[in-house]
DNA sequence: ATATAAATTTTACGCGCGTTAATTTTAGGC
DNA sequence: GCCTAAAATTAACGCGCGTAAAATTTATAT
């Protein structure tokens, strides 16, 4: 590795050898000139450590290779796992990924979405808040950006939708809980900050009147994104009151669940599947934690690697040009037992 | 709000009646121009929503506003958690934090900052993964760029370290348990991923024998970033050969405590402070989710904001001009009781 | 009103690379 | 060795903005 500093294009074709709209090829390509040629830029890249600069290459370029990732809440590890799914595909299909949170805040995703509008970027991967009072915005940036909706939907925008079928999550997980102890009783935040919890909620619903037992939903009061705690706070108050009609409760996701294990802890209320426990509890995400919670947690998980594999694919088919309707792929999610329920 | 698009500064500063290095100047520093200037582009700005191309804007300038911020495991919510804070405060001060996760990886630690080098940052907030193997590519690093390292510190690099006091938090709640009840032992990993775990089992040592007790330290096998799942692992064997050579264990850090607290579960070893329990538990970090660990972990905890504060600062320090001597800043922590010890 | 400093305008070049069109070279088949 | 298609070279322009120097205008104090 020769230390003389290779300035720009024009210095590092000199050194190999060849013209600079060659070199520009081949990092636009590399598949695109002969391999003869392309073995001379690739030693010459050996003994140099020459990089393109990205700001002149962006500059000019109709379509960067750059890709936005953008999350809802980067803290929760649900959201966490599935970006670090698709950073890896985005960066082994050849782009340039950059990672996006909103921070549970509406009106930092418009920031986000005009931060990344600036990046021209190739195309988006986006997991929504799912405010209805920022769908305009929304939609504004779908029509001017390729954009692959994931995780929650909002009308039909963007190119595509693909998640989880959140349907099938809740009909799963009761026709579980109902064949194998006392009918369920719905636990979930009066205003969920996600859009999926509607499904749900409808679901058990649905499940519930096709089993011919009686519905429960306990809605409990909370605003934002601190999850646990609304499920742990709202959980004393139901319990203290003897909200729940039966000894199971399904949570509207895992990380309720969660807060609500704290509380059945806290107040002594011991939770399992065993005959000594009073409740069960379960939940939906399969969230990364659900495992080591006490007792672990019974969940119905997201398929995250296939839902980050056909999100990511149908982005880069669409890229490439591949034209198509637009869709909506719900995938299937897996029961996991544990001895919560 | 008027759809004509503006293409370039050269047209925004024609229907903003200003020349174009003005507006220039404006969007580099609106504290540069002149108060009415500022208000007849701040109006304009209204009317058409034009932005610079930053590809463009970044091209030439010596200096961009970029500021990277690479963590070692993003899914890991205590980072996830400094790493927003980070970003806020990049924000706030009017810099364009890109956010990176090393994912754990060494190698693509170096990607990442190879990746950063090319963005031509102003600077760059770092927790290194702290692997010795790559020292001599981050010191390279830090030699071209800004750097401020945190977390966990190697050697003297970069501009300045900020951390919490690992000696401080070990030794403090050490302390605690050693008042309040048997002394404890220390469970940690045998090959920890990060640098601080050394730090954490000296301070144990040594406040042990400040205290006049036997130190026992339980190292357990494995290797990564699972850090539940080997703690649970670890556990498990743990219990079953009854390593625990007291009722109270100190675990090096949260991650850990929430894996065994999860093996006593699963072995029907009741964890707490009241008489009935078997065992205590304590946790280091301060983790997100300590709170919601049945029972809920008492442990010692980062002042998140005031690391992110002290880092964010003193970087925002260096890029804008003062100087001053590699300086390292230990934060102290704040012990966390709640009932697990 | 006048002087002076500060802000703005004008003019012009450069950054590093994308890209295009015309020209020349090269590789591979006959 | 010749022909042809493919690849590489040459030459030149443009992208959008940073920036510098000189000329001009504006604001503020006297």
């Amino acid at each position: 590795m020769s230390d003389t500093k290779i300035r720009n294009m024009e210095e590092f074709s000199a050194i190999s050898g060849l013209s600079r709209p060659t070199v520009s090829k081949y990092f636009h390509d590399p598949e695109s000139v002969r391999a003869s040629t392309r073995a001379k830029i690739e030693e010459a890249l050996e003994r140099y450590d020459y990089r393109p600069n990205i700001f002149a290459m962006n500059q000019n370029r109709k379509l960067t290779k750059n890709v936005g990732i953008v999350v809802p809440l980067l803290s929760d590890p649900y959201f966490a796992e599935i970006a670090r799914n698709l950073e890896q595909r985005c960066l082994d299909a050849g782009y340039r990924p950059t990672l996006f949170s909103a921070h549970g805040d509406p009106e930092l995703e418009v920031e986000v979405l005009n931060t990344l509008r600036s990046m021209k970027p190739a195309g988006v991967l986006l997991a929504p808040l799912g405010r209805a009072s920022q769908t305009r915005e929304l939609k504004k940036f779908c029509d001017d950006i390729p954009t692959l909706i994931f995780d929650s939907s909002v009308d039909e925008l963007g190119l595509a939708f693909v998640g989880s079928d959140n349907m099938q999550f809740t009909t799963h997980i009761s026709d579980y809980l109902c064949r194998t102890g006392e009918p369920p009783c719905f636990f979930e935040m009066k205003t969920p900050a996600n859009p999926n919890a509607h499904r749900r909620r409808q679901s058990y619903l649905n499940a519930m009147e096709s089993f011919g037992h009686t519905p429960q939903v306990i809605s409990i009061a909370g605003e934002g994104w601190s999850f646990e705690e609304i499920g742990r706070t709202g959980g004393h108050e139901a319990l203290k009151s003897k909200q729940f009609g039966t000894n199971t409760i399904l949570c509207s996701n895992d990380r309720l669940a969660i807060g609500l294990l704290t509380a059945c802890y806290e107040q002594g209320v011991v939770v399992g599947r065993h005959p000594e426990a009073a409740i069960r509890i379960a939940g939906q995400d399969g969230h990364p934690h659900s495992r080591y919670t006490c007792p672990p947690l019974t969940t119905i998980s997201h398929d995250y690697d296939a839902v980050s594999k056909h999100a990511a694919e149908a982005l880069f088919a669409a890229i490439e040009g591949h034209v198509e309707p637009w869709k909506s792929t719900r995938l299937e999610g897996k029961l996991i037992l544990r001895d919560s329920a």
